[in-house]
DNA sequence: TTCAATGCAAAGTCTTTGCACCATC
DNA sequence: GATGGTGCAAAGACTTTGCATTGAA
């Protein structure tokens, strides 16, 4: 489990401040649930409510969609969905660019994440051909993964 | 402007009758929205449902998303999401794979499409590294237009 | 003191569902 | 006359907002 270091912290309180923002407790307990639960866990609105709630108990669910909405401006978190009405967070690491991707299990919901460089290439092509300035790019796979893969043969959608 | 001609809709009746649906002066009327106005439009549930109501005046919003449903399980459409809280639908044009992808200008909200066939080279890697059976996937940059980026000229985030 | 932040409840938005009636096979 | 489809209104899920109160600089 990764923990949430107060280098981490630090950076996160100023990058707030500098925003007119504080670091209340109720915004370090949902912060400490986004790392510590974290990746590649991506967590829904509710869930992160859940689970701040029990560092933080009085805590409401305004307050986590709330934070969740500034923390995502400040790209301390990205706001991913999938599709099925409810949006997921998750944590940026800071390493900056935001390569790593997803290979969404249709059959179990499982998440993985993975990285490739491959994009790079494919963005700096597109932003010549295209006349377009790329800041940020979601890439997603669907598919099953080995596990659900095993138990689904035989089966077939006509 | 593309026009919904009698072959393709000839195999969609039989798509939905495959599958115990029938092809309604509804669906029809909304069939001619996704694929008149269609691509690259990306039309909200609301927007097919107004643009319809044109076709067919008693025509009801339920009807609508309740048609998509069953165009999107039969592959007649596919669903999108942009993060902004509601689902946008493309006609599928039957090109069999989906590999056009999506450029979104955070600007004015443009989406131009691209096609490129570098992904699937990513995928044939990422199936065989993380032992994963890719079904879909979906690709979307987020950026700045042309025009846009001139109109922001000067213009900086801190 | 000031102004951001909070909890609660109410309101909003998009989508789905229940139900009685229609239409098509 | 079954079975799928429809419109309408109501319900639902997720998210946002209004407001009085709280709390840190």
């Amino acid at each position: 489990m990764v923990k949430l270091d107060e280098q981490t912290l630090a950076r996160i309180r100023e990058q707030l401040s500098d925003h007119d923002h504080r670091l209340t407790p109720q915004r370090q307990a949902i912060l400490q649930v986004l790392v510590e639960q974290g990746n590649p866990q991506h967590m829904s609105a509710e869930k992160i409510f859940m689970e701040a709630k029990k560092l933080h108990p009085e805590l409401g669910l305004a307050t986590v969609y709330r934070t969740l909405e500034i923390f995502e401006k400040l790209g301390i978190v990205y706001k991913l969905e999938y599709g099925d009405g409810q949006a997921r967070f998750e944590f940026n690491d800071n390493v900056e660019e935001h390569y790593h991707h997803h290979l969404i299990c249709l059959g179990c919901g499982k998440i993985q994440e993975f990285n490739d460089d491959l994009l790079e290439d494919m963005e700096r092509a597109i932003a010549q051909q295209a006349d377009f300035d790329i800041t940020d790019h979601c890439l997603r796979f669907f598919g099953y993964c080995s596990e659900c893969r095993k138990s689904r043969q035989g089966e077939r959608t006509p």
